[in-house]
DNA sequence: TTGGGG
């Protein structure tokens, strides 16, 4: 048992440098535990009381052991902190915890009655005089509104670019180990990233087809557990992060991420959580988090709301045609033969209930196999099409076939192969007139376009697993 | 010892 005296709020400790103190305070914010960068582990809290709000107050926390570190599991848990030591950088005062004479213990916050830490540091006992302290400093909590505060690095995932560093407002919906050691969030806001141009070449698509996903692909239950309209951002970690589950158990918690980064991979965005990376729990009423929730109800309950974003609700700068209601939502490039079925997304294709079914999506084609038009048909038999397209919106990718019939009318027939050509390159977003080698391979910006699409199977005894789409009832007239 | 936001 530790025994430095009693517990002290943080405005008092503050002037006790270099002495042992017991602090009792709100967890608003931590860095996640990872190795640091001498022998041990290390994460560090940002605590609040009643006493000091602002700005936050830092506990480092080392252990020789990732599991002896404090995993907070919610916005507002309370930590008792006994024999800490206050020291000072940079005129900043915070506590250092050590490993041999400190120790902890993390407690439910706000409504919650129990007294019992749901984890505490061995040595850790807990004594009647805390008890008072922590029901005093839950309640004064139940009342204080801490926000996540703006700043000029918060970005949303409508707003975010390649490289730089920005902090994230979003909810956590899944943290999972993708391969062995590397550890992913899957991160929504409601909001749709930017359209992406491709630089990959046209034939790579043979050997080295694009990705749908980032991850090899998630169970359709957990998918079925996602939000269908809306960015779901791929977060990956740093190396340092190890067993990243340990923390976020409660799915659907919202929280800032803070000094994140983002690449583009595959034509795919990708977040990554860097070591000087922070998280920031945020409970439900936060102002951002509540305004993140409106702006999404809005755009879910008009029309256009399952349109990608950008297309929504002016003209879009891509097709340059302009639209307020979806039945008068036309795409350059694309008729299709159900004007009045509502679009969705294809993460709604992907989660339907049933195996067959129909749907109408905007897409941009981001990939086609063959590549050469000449090859679009059998060689032999029937010469039939048969091609398979890259589809993504800003919920997924998928591929979908477009086959026979469904390309006889999605072609206009069997045009010359330099007009079958020129429809390929307008359908990817290619260079108008290709002179060279060099106008092939340029950068692509896809089009959105509106296509039908139906799925069903290939293999009646496991009609799941053998799922395919198909474009059908939709013409390219561009 | 290690961290310490930009």
């Amino acid at each position: 048992m530790n025994t430095c005296g009693n517990l002290i709020q943080l405005r008092d400790a503050i002037d006790l440098q270099n002495h042992k103190v017991n602090l009792l305070g709100v967890v608003v914010g931590f860095s996640v535990p990872r190795k640091s960068k001498g022998t041990d582990y290390v994460s560090v809290l940002k605590i609040i009381d009643e006493s000091h709000q602002s700005p936050d107050f830092s506990v480092n926390i080392f252990a020789e052991n990732l599991d002896d570190l404090p995993h907070v599991k919610s916005a507002g848990d309370l930590v008792q902190l006994s024999c800490v030591m206050m020291k000072v950088h940079n005129g900043e005062v915070y506590a250092v915890f050590n490993k041999f004479s400190s120790s902890f213990a993390l407690f439910e916050g706000k409504s919650c009655k129990d007294l019992c830490p749901y984890q505490a540091s061995s040595g850790y006992c807990i004594r009647g005089l805390d008890e008072g302290f922590i029901i005093r400093l839950r309640t004064w909590h139940l009342n204080f509104q801490l926000d996540a505060g703006t700043s000029a690095y918060l970005l949303s995932l409508k707003e975010i670019k390649a490289g730089g560093y920005f902090d994230l407002i979003c909810k956590v919906l899944l943290v999972c180990e993708v391969s062995k050691d590397v550890w992913m969030l899957f991160v929504w806001d409601g909001t749709d990233t930017q359209p992406l141009d491709f630089q990959m070449k046209l034939e790579d698509e043979a050997h080295n087809p694009l990705p749908l996903q980032i991850e090899s692909s998630l169970p359709r239950d957990i998918l079925g557990t996602f939000p269908c309209v809306g960015t779901i951002l791929r977060v990956i970690a740093d190396q340092a992060y190890e067993k990243l589950g340990l923390h976020f158990q409660g799915s659907g918690q919202w929280v800032r991420l803070r000094n994140i980064t983002c690449q583009v991979c595959s034509g795919l965005w990708r977040g990554v959580l860097v070591p000087s990376s922070k998280i920031q729990l945020l409970s439900n009423e936060d102002n951002i988090v509540a305004e993140r929730q409106r702006e999404f109800n809005k755009r879910i309950s008009t029309k256009c709301g399952r349109v990608p974003l950008v297309n929504f609700p002016c003209p879009s700068p891509i097709t340059g045609i302009s639209f307020s209601v979806v039945s008068e939502i036309a795409f350059q490039s694309t008729l299709t033969d159900y004007e009045h079925v509502p679009f969705v997304t294809l993460m709604d294709l992907l989660t339907y209930s049933e195996v067959t079914a129909k749907f109408k999506c905007v897409v941009r084609v981001v990939a086609v196999y063959p590549w050469r038009a000449e090859d679009f048909r059998s060689p032999i038999g029937l010469r039939e099409y048969r091609i398979r397209l890259t589809l993504e919106d800003p919920t997924a990718r998928i591929h979908a076939f477009v086959y026979a019939e469904d390309g006889v009318k999605f072609f206009e027939g069997y045009p010359p192969i330099d007009v079958l050509t020129s429809k390929r390159n307008k359908l990817l977003g290619m260079t108008e007139n290709l002179n060279s080698k060099e106008d092939e391979d340029a950068p692509r910006n896809p089009p959105w376009v509106e296509c039908c699409i139906k799925s069903y199977y290939l293999d009646k005894s496991s009609r799941w697993e053998s799922r395919h789409y198909r474009i059908f009832g939709t013409r390219h007239v561009a």
